[in-house]
DNA sequence: TAGAAAATCCAAAGCGCTTTGGAAAACCCT
DNA sequence: AGGGTTTTCCAAAGCGCTTTGGATTTTCTA
């Protein structure tokens, strides 16, 4: 409750104790009886003592912060998905002690920051966001030598490095295959920015049905951009208004998928009827029903939560940075399906 | 280039110069030439040498780093305004030097996060988000003496601390004003949760609207919830489907409108023709159109952007850090109307 | 019970910076 | 040229922790 600040020398004096001593019975090393620990602890809770971040930093090297570059673009557009990872991500560092510590950064300065980041250790690791399908920023921080987890991959190399990431080609190979089932034929994908290995992947997943089922593949029927709702909006309606309009569209986000309900209904089609919609979701924390009970969603989906990946990635991360020397990891999530409103037969 | 790490000593021994000439001239002393002055940043430089923030922390007491908890509630939900308010001051954060740290906590940690925060200075200042009604945080940050900046008001004592906030009250006022003169009798407010600041004023506003054109306020037409999607959707189709249901309808969040619009459309209303839709809009970067290029909004709405805000709040926050005792600044953001294609009158 | 081993503790040296309190050098004026 | 300023620089003492290398005490073994 007092708020007053005790340092180690203050604590180990009131103890009669010296610093070593102390430092090491809370710091949990051996060469101390456990009825000292206990009288330090007891002491340390009394005086509310806290060990100074910084001295701590200084002298062991260690800054247990985690650092993440966002990435800003001109547009200033910060990615909405960031938020939920974040979230989770920040829950797995508050367990284990960490601290998230963010920096925006232009595309060009974000080599310097990791670079900054090594060198003073401010952070003891970085996760990386929205690799791209060329990432220099892996053989840079491999050469730098600051331990890294990737949320996605990169498009080569998936054995060099840890990563996270979910299968996007098969979840978009089966939400494909299925919408072909219903009986489309002209289906357009409302992809991300095809420069990140995402998007491509997706597209991948995309193709694939569709040549599976021997179904041309006709590029006029896929788009690629930022993840918004305008954007979703925007070709939805070009799409649609076109001479041959597809009768299903798949979105890479639920952002986009909003966006082209509010074309769709404004066109006055119904969903699930007139035409499909169907999208990836990574359940964006404020777009989730605040009960989640078994309540079936709107839109015919895969999904994957983003927030779990978080927190699994900061997991990932702290264990690579506790055993520096151990073999990277790589983890693959499935995504599930579901069966929404948003899809049905063809007209 | 070199990722070799220098230090001051090595840097100074270089040079054949004290340390403290060295850190002198690299901070900007007068007691140093101009010669020597340039003569050791240009080999600062040339060396790439970065001071070790944990050891200049722990010589200042300063850490450059402004802290963020983050209050995650049971229901793990993210407030996505965070994300847009976080890209707008980790912006004005970069250009001042400083970092940004976020810490996740349930919000009865929330006052020990302060108090470890402040004791050990692990950061030299911190936002306050989401302010109450009644605001604990205040005083406890007042009374530990960690500098701060709220993002909105408390209700009371408004002038022995800084904030900066937007004029919820006349905004609502004003839409609601708005809709009145329309011909609007019945309409409803999807508003925030009010043990919040910022929606108690809301509330405020629309009942002042109301009361000035001696219309009666029903409690039934008044919602308070987190601001998210399914909940727009959610209270939208009940007000509409209630037997003496609203004409219009105004929420405090774009989020939850757009689940207002996704119920409308459901049933079959047309926006701006069988209903009337406004709202709040905090300009989140997700939803806005990229160009940005004059066309007029879909929503008919009172904005202000929520990025600019984070912004304004980290330099408000930066430059009372740098002037300790300076008096408490406030700015009060007069928020745009904007009319959409969303409004119209009554049927 | 003596001697060795194990357990317990400590003084002091860092970690890499800032800053105090002077000292030395350069400059300025009459 | 001599005195006082002013400018320029430096040695060393912290900041609050960890950790090395011993010293001291306790416990165990035969």
């Amino acid at each position: 409750m007092s708020d007053s600040v005790v340092n180690l020398k203050q604590l180990s004096k009131s103890l009669g104790l010296s610093q070593t001593t102390v430092s090491r019975a809370l710091n949990g090393f051996p060469e101390v009886s456990e009825k000292t620990r206990a009288k330090v602890q007891a002491a340390a809770e009394k005086l509310n003592y806290r060990p100074s971040p910084s001295a701590t930093s200084l002298a062991t090297g260690k800054s247990r912060i985690i650092g993440h570059v966002v990435p800003v673009s001109e547009h200033r557009m910060i990615n909405p998905h960031f938020s939920d990872f974040v979230a989770g991500a920040s829950d797995a560092y508050a367990e284990a002690g960490y601290d998230l510590l963010i920096r925006a950064a232009l595309p060009e300065q974000e080599a310097d920051i990791y670079r900054d980041f090594a060198s003073r250790n401010r952070v003891d690791g970085v996760v990386v966001h929205g690799p791209m399908v060329h990432e220099p920023r892996i053989k840079l921080l491999q050469s730098i030598g600051l331990p890294f987890v990737v949320h996605g991959r990169a498009g080569d190399e998936e054995h060099s490095y840890s990563w996270m990431d979910v299968d996007n080609r098969s979840a978009f190979e089966q939400l494909t295959h299925y919408l072909i089932e219903l009986g489309h034929r002209r289906i357009a994908l409302i992809n991300g920015l095809e420069s990140m290995n995402f998007a491509r992947r997706r597209r991948l997943g995309y193709e694939t049905a569709l040549s599976d089922h021997k179904l041309p593949v006709d590029p006029d029927l896929v788009t690629s951009e930022d993840m918004n709702e305008p954007y979703g909006y925007r070709s939805t309606r070009r799409l649609l208004e076109a001479s041959s309009a597809p009768t299903a569209l798949i979105y890479s986000s639920i952002l986009s998928a909003l966006g082209g309900l509010r074309a769709v209904n404004e066109m006055g089609l119904r969903p699930g009827k007139d035409i499909s919609l169907a999208t990836y979701d990574d359940r964006l924390s404020f777009l989730q029903a605040g009960d989640g009970a078994g309540q079936s969603s709107y839109f015919t989906s895969v999904h994957s939560s983003i927030q779990d990946a978080g927190r699994r990635v900061g997991e990932m991360l702290i264990s690579q940075i506790k055993d520096k020397n151990s073999a990277p990891k790589f983890e693959l999530w499935k995504s599930q399906m579901d069966i929404g409103k948003t899809t049905g037969p063809p007209r």
